[in-house]
RNA sequence: GCGAGGGUGGCGGAAUUGGCAGACGCGCUGGACUUAGGAUCCAGUGGAUAAAACCGUGUGGGUUCAAGUCCCACCUCUCGCACCA
């Protein structure tokens, strides 16, 4: 009787007390650093956690087998928002008790699981020991000039009561709640990432082992493009305006201006008669019905004349500057020449208005055209190509110096301060006599106090406890306040990788050396929704470590796996829908193993599924059916004497098919993680052999075979069910652990067949089929398939106009 | 609107890359064993048909001895970005 929550438990203490699956950071065999996202502990693991981290166990299991010192470690995302609403909503429990007795019940579900993490390497941000060193990161940054302080409007969550990131806003929503999000004016803390804005871009290319969709994510989040700034003076004040385009080729076809509501160019390009009248505008957008939907692309073009004017540089023209509700502040100089005949947008706005359109590009048959195409009314460049004339034209802007060649980026630095408790604080201080002083390395951590009152109010938590707040000025020792805000939980999250090549170490984040020898990460594995986030984040923050000398390489993970999302009845799991799977009843009701292998069953990898109770059920009767299969032939192997038998055609056969199978699944893990296949491939060979053991009397069997079968077998299951296959290999008389074994060679001339069935087509359809011996040449096959009866028949004495032999096991005669 | 990826039985999905479509699993049908079956085992299962011929990989065309796979046009779904000048 298959009894898997006794092989189970059995085989995770043995490990356990083996400590099999520790990793010595140093090793002669080569290294292999899998990774998984870690988790949030603000509750239960569910289903979706187990897929992402089988995937990430077979892959460690895997690579062990073959050869390489893998390291797998775990730990957990334990800072922020979602653990520290979880224990408001909880009875206001503190959130470290919180987070510390979640961290206990995930330990233990993935312990029961059979993941071979090496826990020596658990990894947990919310204490001192990491945190110190979160904050040490942050000095680094400030050190550089790439940690700054700036006021200006930042995304406030109402219901979180704090800032968030731009990454963090989802079509003008908080990521994390859904809560419309609000624009406010503070005084926060930014990382500059735009600093790397080129090299994030640029290294995309060499990211070759990521999924493209999220190549492409991150390049559009990045939103590079090239133009030109070209200056354009104010006919009235005599001052200048600067704008943006990556068309400079349209120039010559400017007919407007156009500024953003927020620039703080709008009140002096504002004329005084036209003043009320802009004020009434702003209001009208301002209005809480208008405010969102202005920032969405189908809103309806408005403006309004500002009663100034700007000259073309280029033509000397004067054209009307007006302020426009789809001109982006935060974008290029937060203004733009507006080119109605060549914009869709413009051109809107210009028919609204009864602005001129002027077509300086020749090639569409409609306006607005943005196309590319013949230059016309456009002084010296009319006549050329656009494409071509773009450069020159900018060198005509450089040499008249009303312009130059600029890259513009989507990307906006990142905001990390947060009004919330559960993070690590801001190791600043600020001093009446010194300003902003950074606190000495020496006095880190900058510990979060533990006895504070933690509800959001809009402020943060640690700003009302005077203990905390109130410090002496590292620099002159005066009297000097702490900075109160917490920082951004992806602040933690974008070097925990690094710390688990080191995770003791108390005077330093990590051992350069180590972290060189161990990274990149050779597989990251986790989901798609931290496609720009944390993994922008993670790549930002190793180039910063980077050039501050800490590490000596340019991306932290060299191949990122994307995997799919378990729905359950069509629906993603969620606690308030009721349809969570939770792995401890799988655990309890069918076993680890089945529930590892049913998951990996369910579909390829990197697509969603969907969570049937009978899929899995269908898993379990497999495991059994494969349980009673070597519980019978096991006894067999064991008493035979039988030494070598020659195998007949049948079991030739059989024989090829796993080494078949061998091949294949190999492939298949190699390839592109098609672990549904290698289950199936499972399947298939289990189904082979429990026919054959039936459909045979005992005493024929062929012992040799049966043995060559179990030990190629057990050992390819290892990676996917480790506990059974612990169990089998035990009863084989193998010695402990399959886990060490090697990942079984297949024999390239056992996959050779003997006799191959060869289907007859006559004009594309098969009419016959003939089994007949493997090797022989075309010219001897054509000749047995038309003297085929079936195929005389249909042949009827005609003569093929031609016989064609395709790939040893096809023929078609056409006739 | 732009970008990416998909459409194969009742369902999840396979198909040495142009070579016998539907592997494997679920579900379903029939049978066996049973007081019982939502357990297990056996057989069957793309559609249509008494059976064969026949029809079948979103649609229409094309290339080829041969197309799920290649080419052209279209329909449709999912995801991501979305006034980025």
């Amino acid at each position: 009787m298959y009894d898997h929550e006794k092989i189970e438990s059995k085989w995770q203490k043995k490990w356990e007390e083996s400590g099999i699956f520790h990793t010595p950071n140093h090793s002669d065999k080569p290294k292999y650093y899998s990774l998984v996202m870690f988790p949030y502990p603000s509750g239960t693991l569910h289903v979706g956690h187990v897929k992402n981290y089988t995937i990430g166990d077979v892959v460690s299991r895997y690579k062990r087998m073959r050869g390489y010192n893998v390291m797998n470690p775990f730990g957990y995302d334990s800072f922020g928002l979602p653990a520290e609403n979880a224990a408001i909503a909880h009875g206001n429990i503190h959130p470290e008790d919180w987070t510390r007795s979640n961290i206990e019940t995930i330990r233990n579900q993935i312990k029961k699981l059979g993941i071979s993490y090496d826990w020596d390497r658990e990894t947990i941000t919310f204490e001192e020991s990491y945190y110190k060193w979160t904050q040490w990161i942050f000095l680094k940054l400030y050190e550089r000039g790439l940690a700054y302080k700036k006021s200006g409007p930042v995304n406030w969550c109402p219901s979180c009561k704090t800032v968030l990131a731009n990454e963090q806003v989802v079509d003008g929503k908080c990521e994390r709640c859904g809560t419309p999000v609000v624009i406010k004016q503070l005084d926060q803390w930014y990382f500059k990432i735009t600093n790397y804005a080129e090299e994030l871009d640029a290294f995309i290319d060499k990211l070759t082992g990521w999924p493209d969709n999220v190549k492409i994510m991150q390049r559009n989040w990045i939103g590079k493009s090239i133009g030109a700034e070209v200056t354009f003076k104010i006919k009235e004040s005599g001052k200048t305006l600067k704008i943006f385009t990556t068309r400079p080729d349209t120039l010559w076809g400017v007919t407007f201006m156009a500024v953003a509501p927020e620039s703080p160019l709008l009140s002096e390009l504002t004329s005084i008669s036209k003043q009320n009248e802009v004020e009434e505008f702003l209001t009208k957008i301002n209005s809480t019905e208008n405010r969102f939907e202005r920032f969405s692309a189908d809103a309806p073009k408005e403006g309004v004349f500002l009663g100034t004017h700007a000259i073309n540089p280029v033509n000397g023209e004067e054209i009307p500057i007006y302020v426009a509700n789809y001109i982006l502040y935060e974008y290029g100089t937060g203004a733009i020449m507006a080119v109605p005949a060549h914009d869709a947008r413009d051109y809107a706005f210009a028919k609204k208005y009864s602005l001129p359109i002027r077509e300086v590009v020749e090639g569409g048959n409609q306006l607005p055209y943005d196309g590319d195409g013949i230059l016309k009314n456009s002084g010296p460049f009319s006549g050329m190509k656009n494409r071509e004339a773009m450069d020159k034209i900018i060198a005509y802007l450089e040499e008249k110096k009303i312009g130059k060649r600029t890259v513009n980026y989507k990307l906006r630095d990142w905001l990390i301060s947060r009004q919330r408790y559960w993070g690590a604080p801001i190791p600043i201080v600020y001093c009446d006599k010194c300003g902003i002083v950074p606190v000495p390395e020496k006095d880190l951590p900058v510990r979060l106090p533990r006895d504070v009152k933690f509800d959001p109010t809009g402020r943060s938590p640690l700003s009302y406890d005077e203990r905390f707040l109130h410090t002496t000025c590292p620099k002159c020792g005066g009297p000097a306040i702490r900075e109160s805000d917490t920082m951004d939980t992806f602040v933690d999250s974008s070097w925990y990788y690094l710390r688990y090549v080191n995770p003791k170490e108390k005077d330093r984040p990590f051992i350069k050396e180590d972290v060189d020898e161990w990274l990149p990460v050779d597989q990251y594995i986790g989901g798609v929704e931290h496609a720009i986030l944390h993994l922008l984040y993670s790549r930002f923050i190793t180039k910063v470590l980077r050039d501050g000398g800490y590490l000596s390489f340019d991306e932290p993970f060299k191949n990122l796996f994307t995997q799919g999302m378990i729905y359950k009845d069509g629906a993603k799991m969620s606690k308030s829908k009721g349809n969570v799977v939770s792995p401890d009843e799988m655990v309890e009701k069918y076993g680890a193993d089945t529930l590892r292998l049913y998951i990996l069953f369910m579909g390829p990898p990197e697509k969603d599924a969907e969570w049937l109770e009978s899929g899995i059920e269908g898993v379990y009767r497999f495991i059994v059916k494969l349980w009673n299969l070597f519980e019978f032939i096991l006894p067999l192997i064991e008493k035979s004497t039988e030494t070598k038998r020659d195998l007949s055609d049948e079991e030739y056969e059989i024989r090829r098919k796993v080494h078949m199978t061998l091949k294949k699944i190999t492939n298949d893990i190699e390839g592109d993680f098609r672990f549904n296949t290698v289950v199936s491939g499972f399947m298939e060979l289990v189904n082979i052999f429990s026919d054959y053991v039936k459909s045979t009397p005992e005493k024929d069997l062929n012992v040799g075979l049966l043995n060559e079968f179990a030990h190629k077998l057990v050992p390819c299951l290892s990676p996917f069910i480790p506990h059974l296959a612990e169990e089998l290999w035990e009863m084989m008389g193998e010695k402990p652990f399959v886990a060490n074994a090697e990942w079984p060679s297949y024999d390239e001339d056992a996959i050779k067949p003997r006799k191959i069935e060869v289907a007859l087509m006559v004009n594309g359809k098969v009419r016959s089929r003939i089994v007949i011996d493997a090797g022989l040449s075309e010219d001897e096959i054509r000749k047995i398939a038309l003297n085929d009866d079936k195929i005389k028949g249909i042949l009827n004495g005609k003569n093929p106009k031609k016989v064609f032999v395709a790939s040893g096991n096809v023929v078609n005669i056409v006739v």
